[in-house]
DNA sequence: TTAGGGTTAG
């Protein structure tokens, strides 16, 4: 801009601020400003300059020209007040708004309705209280419905929806902004029935819904799975003509997923020209959570093929899908993404990643990471511990179990499913009673189901079987799997009698249950009671119960490959005999002797150790260490089934004589094997 | 000459 030498008038001066306002351009309006201050009128113009500075995103220079300023108008403080909140320069916001009340300006409705977000951001409840206080000695709390929504907004986030209420209340002319500020407050804080009392309200008090409270309403449906209301909120928005709107749209995708209808998501998301990632996040999201992974990753996929960057949100959700069901190399390519993306630290990320590592065994790598993540929170720490328990790794647990109370972290029933987990994994008995009973005494936390199964599997497996019971006819409706655990128990301590009576109570509740006949015929297999066995199967097969086969395998670049106990269907049979044979040789020249007790079936001496011979896990452990190189420090196999006895002494002495670290993931958790020893400490 | 609201995650 060039500026004519000669003097100007205050008409040109007006006319430069608002050519600069258009060219959107800081530099400019400084030298307006220079101009201005030479002729002198820098009092009648300094409001419009800010406004100028304001407009072209110049929030410093603005503030720098009001520091200057002898005199200033109420509608300029209200305009630094509220561009600083825009530009998340919170803290100035609010020095602005106590300097006005010191020069003694007093704040109005305009004031009012942008710094009550600076308290809410801030985190200082106090003060946004005692602005309030300072509103309504105004009048200007309940005349005005800005003023209103924003204190709605603020006591919202504060979790006060008491007060947010209470506020409502008072203003006289509500409008649809305050209605769905104070539907969102309620959905957010787990209030969703209360969220569609006020929609209703609304509606009754003659107010019309727009896109905004359409996409807030349809969340708490989902939330509540109310599918009936949904549904006619479905209809209502396609009445009012919001159907193409990208965020109410979404919201009626998430509303689907979370009634279970993800087959109407997948409708709602076939609708939208282009997705963006959000929409895509959200469908992600419902995928994992009906349980379609696969799909879920697929989707995924396209999304990155369109050109979509994923962010925080999308990872972590699929990386929980990967971890779900095991998807351990896909999980890893998230990671490079996670990487790639700088998002490592990030609180949901590192604890999806935590989570995943964990579950494949990998307690040493999720510890990196978890060290790394920036902010730790509930979540993180209990996938941390969630992973120690799964190892069998008590100790760590515990500890980790202490820290969180150092950092003030408020554990949930999530940790306390983790933490007992990690008792019992350990045997760390007395640890486990403790911590179970002070978790309504000190925590106030609700127990659930999963937690009488761990401290039932707890006592039961330390042969404190009455407690164990006792404790299980506490739960309402006890069920088959809590039971199993305790006849379980019972076969470990070779309590037969006490066996048979649970079951008895099992058939009672579930007569076809298979898991329950497997049990019971494996107890009598193992204190040689070869007729009852018989009796057991006959029954079996009468009822055509069928057993689900053991099998065991291993992920070798890229490629799954199965085994079952004396099946020689594998291409590498040949190779995994001879290995077998010469692991047999060495193990054996060091101590290791089979255990016949373990085979449940009756059959000679001899034939027995045969059958032991060729367990599925001693089949996939012979092709991994053929198949692998020397150098190759790890190998890890998956079972189906809980790991027998026999097998795990077994590869107690191959981690020895091999010198590699055997991992083995089995239906219950994981054994590291490792220079003759497991991590379990023979205790599973 | 100034002001308020929505959609995604463990």
């Amino acid at each position: 801009m060039r500026l004519a030498s000669t003097k100007q008038d205050p008409v040109t001066f007006l006319s430069l601020i608002r050519q600069c306002i258009d060219t959107k351009s800081i530099s400019d309006i400084m030298k307006v400003q220079t101009q201005i201050m030479k002729s002198g009128f820098l009092v009648g113009f300094g409001d419009k300059l800010i406004v100028g500075y304001i407009k072209c995103g110049g929030v410093v220079d603005a503030r720098k020209l009001f520091d200057e300023l002898p005199k200033r108008h109420i509608v300029t403080w209200n305009s630094m007040i509220s561009t600083h909140i825009g530009h998340k320069r919170t803290k100035e916001a609010i020095g602005l708004y106590k300097k006005m009340i010191l020069e003694g300006v007093f704040p109005d409705e305009y004031t009012f309705s942008s710094i009550f977000k600076g308290f809410s951001e801030m985190g200082s409840l106090r003060e946004g209280q005692r602005a309030h206080g300072f509103s309504i000695i105004l009048g200007l709390e309940a005349s005005n419905v800005f003023v209103g929504s924003a204190l709605v907004n603020m006591y919202s986030k504060f979790g006060q929806m008491r007060d947010a209420k209470l506020v409502s209340d008072r203003v006289v002319k509500r409008d649809v902004v305050l209605f769905t500020a104070l539907i969102v407050g309620y959905s957010q804080h787990d209030e969703d029935r209360e969220a569609l009392a006020i929609f209703v309200s609304m509606i009754n008090e003659g107010v019309k819904a727009n896109e905004y409270t359409f996409a807030s309403i349809l969340i708490a449906c989902g939330n509540v799975e109310n599918l009936g209301n949904g549904k006619l909120i479905h209809g209502l928005i396609i009445k009012s003509g919001f159907e193409s709107v990208v965020a109410s749209q979404t919201s009626l995708l998430t509303m689907y997923s979370k009634c279970g209808l993800i087959d109407d998501s997948l409708k709602v998301f076939k609708r939208f020209a282009n997705p963006n990632l959000v929409t895509w996040t959200s469908l992600i999201v419902g995928l994992v959570q009906n349980g379609k992974e696969e799909v879920a990753l697929t989707k995924f996929r396209q999304m990155t093929r369109n050109s979509i960057n994923p962010n925080a949100f999308t990872l972590s959700s699929v990386l929980r899908a990967c971890s779900s069901i095991a998807m351990v190399e896909e999980g890893k390519q998230i990671h490079a993404i996670v990487t790639k993306h700088g998002l490592d630290r990030d609180t949901y990320c590192g604890a999806a990643l935590v989570g995943l590592y964990g579950k494949c065994g990998s307690t040493e790598m999720a510890r990196l990471i978890f060290d790394d993540i920036i902010e730790l929170d509930v979540v993180s720490m209990n996938s941390m511990m969630y992973g120690y328990a799964q190892n069998g790794l008590g100790h760590e647990a515990l500890e980790l179990f202490n820290r969180m109370k150092d950092l003030g972290l408020q554990p949930n029933d999530a940790t306390f499913v983790s933490v007992l987990l990690a008792c019992n994994n350990a045997g760390l008995i007395e640890e486990g009673c403790q911590i179970f009973s002070s978790m309504k005494k000190n925590h106030n936390i609700e127990l659930t189901r999963d937690h009488y199964a761990c401290m039932a599997d707890l006592l039961g497996r330390s042969g404190r079987l009455k407690e164990a019971e006792a404790l299980i006819e506490q739960v309402r409706n006890p069920d088959v799997v809590l039971w199993r655990s305790l006849i379980s128990a019972c076969g470990i301590h070779g309590k037969v009698k006490m066996a048979e009576r649970i079951k008895d109570k099992v058939l009672n509740l579930a007569p076809g249950d298979e898991g329950t006949h497997v049990l019971l015929s494996n107890i009598y297999a193992s204190t040689g009671n070869w007729s009852q066995v018989i009796e057991m199967k006959t029954t079996m097969r009468e009822m055509r119960l069928k057993k689900d086969p053991a099998m065991t395998w291993v992920d070798i670049d890229r490629e799954v490959h199965t085994f079952m106990a004396g099946d020689w269907s594998h291409p590498r049979s040949k190779e995994i005999l001879e290995t077998l044979k010469e692991l047999m040789e060495r193990v054996k020249s060091v101590g290791y002797v089979p255990n016949t007790r373990f085979v449940l079936q009756n059959l000679e001496e001899e034939k027995k150790e045969r059958s032991l011979y060729y367990h599925s896990e001693k089949l996939a452990i012979a092709f991994a260490l053929w198949r692998t190189s020397n150098k190759t420090t790890s190998i890890t196999i998956f079972k189906n089934l809980r790991v027998c006895g026999d097998c795990h002494n077994w590869i107690k002495y191959v981690s020895r004589v091999v010198n590699k670290e055997i991992i083995s993931r089995d239906s219950k958790r994981f054994h590291h094997f490792k220079n003759g020893l497991c991590s379990c400490g023979d205790y599973w």
